[in-house]
DNA sequence: AATGAATGAGTCTTCATTCAT
DNA sequence: CATGAATGAAGACTCATTCAT
């Protein structure tokens, strides 16, 4: 048996997992978690359903590496501290179109994930703390220090960083849902949150004044 | 003999449907829907298996039981028309306080049905229908009365209810996933919101200018 | 309590069996012992389920009392004592009438009763001692005393009578499985089987004379 | 790696079904189609009642692939064709010989189908069609010729078949309800048949001259 | 005697997981 | 490493039977 150096046979390995789990979420998504089958899994990744479990202990564990492979995708610290030095505004449209190109990509995964996540306590804390509480403190050190120096009107950071994430939850969900105008507009939608969440929805005194 | 003059008889079905809804909610929303059993529905709920089936045709129909219950709950309709005439920020956060309440009562119902909608193609499209579109039109036209009014700055506003509604949702998600401030500090969401929302995070011109 | 006399009792009790008794031969007959519900047949009787169980012991007593019923419509021994003086084509011929027309009759019931009897040890046995030993002891009695007399071929006498009640057992199986020329042409089976099994098959010599 | 080549992989297959299609008929024969449990069945085929499901598509497809494992066994045209150039009565006998073999093996497949066949509709077509027509079909056309050839009475030819047909179903029947004599006397029915179809019961003119 | 809601034992069927090849 | 047949535990659902009214 031809033997491949290590470094070969990691990469070997990891395009193998990768296959699978590409399959996974996309029958996870379709299905959910529960009627997917690992007998489906293994046709959709071409593999047989014996392969499945040398490469991942359970079908849980399929989640998991999802999970992991999602989390991979998220670099907002990056590319959130570019941004940082600007002009709040710019940033928040920064951020916004940032969170709506990941969830494009991230979506199917997302979507094959959450909703197990919702259901299952182990994965609700992985999740809680690998995505949600990562971001929330990002954004409550970003806010506070906009609030000092009075970008940002004083305001109840840990509850209004919840809002914000909340809605970018949400409108994961509403996409799931199959909201049509989320799916025809999505592009719009940094501008239109940029407005709501900064500019806020009163109307502008000068605009008023006009 | 029919024993019970058929108004009893009704209230006697109706309570008995319920004592089991309730089962399978608290069910439900603790192991999710797939992994809960008839059997524990049943225990749950102080009957037997088969009695279940005596009030509903399957398992997915409890679910869909849950749904109509939770339909029932909703009166947004009302109150939001209450609160329509009044001052737009106080309208607001009368609804953020609505719905917040909502959650709490409902939160149990809905942890039930949400992840396993959100993977169901029927479920879906009925959950849609019948709580994010009927809201959606609600808000749509508040909005673009408010609009025309000019109490309300101009925005795309289909978006911008979406992204209202995505805060609702998404707060249940992260209440769902135990987050501690939401927890602690609900209450306090609707004011915070009604900031976020209406004056928007920038500093007030005048506050600026102090 | 307005209590009857025991004769008027009596009657009602019976009235109410046969009622019960009909359901049960129309949905054994049409669905089989097992697919038929207790529910159904306590609908189709239009009484309540626990109402059979006060007139019966339970779902297989049900087919017992069919058999019984169907054993009260067999009066075939007067019958053939009546045709057997006479000669012995036409006694066939009558008998074969006479069961064709019993068919018609108890068709139903058989129907809902042959396909259990043979499945199961007990039924069989009652079922075998009920309606063929008893009518193939007879069929002996009668064809050996017509051997005697010659005007029947000496043969072997249990294996024919066995080959007749065959043929009569073996056509209300076709009939059930639906055979359109026994449905069509089922006045002319007499006629038919009494040259077949008297005459044979074998052309007249006679007739070959001509 | 695929570790057999297809056609060892269809044996092997084959084997496997034909191993749980032999438990099926045994159980359907002793309890019938509906006290039979998949469990009872795995334990008979020595397999786990998983692998059950993996040959057949559910409990009824078992009675689908008894039946027509029943009809790889019917090669009643070809060994009619063979006797069918010789003398009438001599094909009789050999057809009669032929049926009650085929009976002595099939038997227990019969005695497993026919019960369910009675009750189920689409069971009933298909047998009817797969087994009692196509024979019908043959044995008219056979006696139409023979008739022709005056080597047989002029007869009604379909019911005269039905009457034949049902002879040989009705044997069935009687068998399977325990009837003593057909049992001991199994072999001679041929004969006995064949006399009382070809040559009738009434007494041959000559010996009756005698 | 009649009712029909409640019961729960019993069964088919699915599917994650294992392991011999 | 790959395979996929075999496994059997688990669970939804049915339905004969009981019994309080």
């Amino acid at each position: 048996m031809p033997t491949f150096p290590d470094s070969i046979r990691k990469q070997l390995v990891e395009a193998r997992r990768n296959q699978i789990l590409d399959a996974a979420a996309a029958v996870f998504a379709e299905k959910g978690f529960h009627r997917a089958t690992t007998k489906e899994i293994a046709q959709t990744a071409g593999v047989s359903e014996g392969t499945i479990y040398n490469y991942f202990d359970n079908k849980a564990d399929l989640l998991i590496g999802l999970m992991t492979r999602l989390a991979e995708l998220e670099t907002l610290d990056e590319e959130l501290k570019e941004a940082l030095q600007g002009n709040v505004r710019d940033f928040f449209i920064a951020m916004f179109h940032h969170r709506m190109d990941r969830f494009q990509q991230g979506q199917e995964m997302l979507q094959a994930i959450l909703p197990e996540v919702l259901v299952t306590l182990r994965l609700r804390e992985r999740f809680y703390r690998q995505y949600v509480l990562r971001i929330a403190t990002l954004l409550e050190q970003y806010l506070e220090a906009r609030i000092k120096l009075r970008h940002i009107r004083p305001v109840n950071v840990p509850l209004t960083v919840r809002a914000l994430q909340s809605m970018f939850v949400g409108l994961l969900i509403l996409r799931i849902l199959g909201d049509e105008p989320l799916q025809s507009e999505w592009d719009e939608l940094p501008e239109v949150m940029a407005t709501l969440i900064f500019d806020g929805l009163r109307p502008c005194p000068e605009e008023v004044a006009e």
